[in-house]
DNA sequence: GCGACAG
DNA sequence: ATCTTGTCGC
């Protein structure tokens, strides 16, 4: 996985593509995409894999797309993207394909970009695979190239008096690996975001920032809402499947020897 | 052994 | 990520 990181880290691209990315107004932004996925409590093979897409600036939702996946790979920090970018691809193909129309012009994924340990978290590896352009949104802090959660951090987190206040997180070599955002103006706790593809971080901090209704950018909460609504339903509905029971894999694989 | 550990 | 209720405030 470490060789597979470092090959596609190769292709990615830390700044702007797209003529919308010049204006500071991000006048010609018509559509902003949000990925998720959620997990039922035990399980560690499933997952619901859920792609909106809203317009911009209206942030309505133009098309969404959720759906329980199978996941190969368990979580293990620093190769979240090798768990979660094979279904998001997936799913990015399916809206390519059913409404080309609807395609985003940027997408905004949860999880680092290029605030990672190899420089590579998974809104990179998402952004590299599918060549859409793409932003790292955190809700926590990736302590990496020497950055840390110390008590200087905290003060400059409540520094951030009123929201869109931000300030940059300078790895010690020298980089500026992303921007701690307050998002909200109820929330104190900040997002941190990092470039993840076709995208300049300070191009990324505005579209996050006007995406915000609440601490979570709209597309994701609304990706993540969906995610989570559909386990928690299918997690509380196993009673009506025993009506008529053609599922029994199970018991033949059990007799059938 | 201790602390870190995106989702 | 998930486990979890009410509660304080606008």
């Amino acid at each position: 996985m470490l060789r597979e990181q470092a090959r596609l880290r190769a292709a990615v691209l830390a700044r702007d593509t797209e003529p919308w990315q010049e204006e500071p107004s991000l006048a010609g932004l018509r559509r902003v995409g949000g990925v998720d996925l959620s997990y039922p409590k035990g399980d560690e093979t499933r997952a619901c894999a859920s792609l909106v897409v809203l317009s911009f600036p209206e942030l309505q939702v133009l098309y969404e797309d959720c759906r329980m996946v199978a996941v190969s790979t368990p979580y293990v920090a620093g190769f979240l993207a090798f768990r979660e970018v094979p279904v998001l691809v997936e799913a990015v193909r399916r809206l390519q394909q059913e409404e080309p129309a609807l395609q985003p012009q940027v997408l905004l994924v949860d999880g680092n970009g290029l605030l990672h340990p190899r420089g590579f978290g998974v809104a990179c590896h998402l952004g590299v695979l599918t060549g859409l352009p793409c932003i790292g949104v955190a809700k926590n802090l990736l302590q990496v190239d020497g950055l840390v959660k110390d008590e200087l951090h905290r003060e400059q987190i409540r520094s951030l008096r009123r929201e869109g206040d931000t300030f940059p997180l300078t790895g010690s070599s020298g980089r500026v690996l992303g921007m701690v955002l307050r998002s909200s103006k109820n929330s104190s706790r900040p997002l941190y975001i990092s470039v993840g593809h076709k995208v300049c971080l300070e191009t990324a901090v505005r579209v996050v920032r006007s995406c915000c209704r609440y601490r979570i950018p709209e597309p994701i909460r609304q990706a993540d809402i969906r995610s989570r609504e559909y386990i928690r339903k299918q997690l509380c509905s196993p009673l009506e499947a025993a009506s008529s029971g053609p599922q029994s894999s199970a018991r033949e694989a059990e007799l059938g020897d």
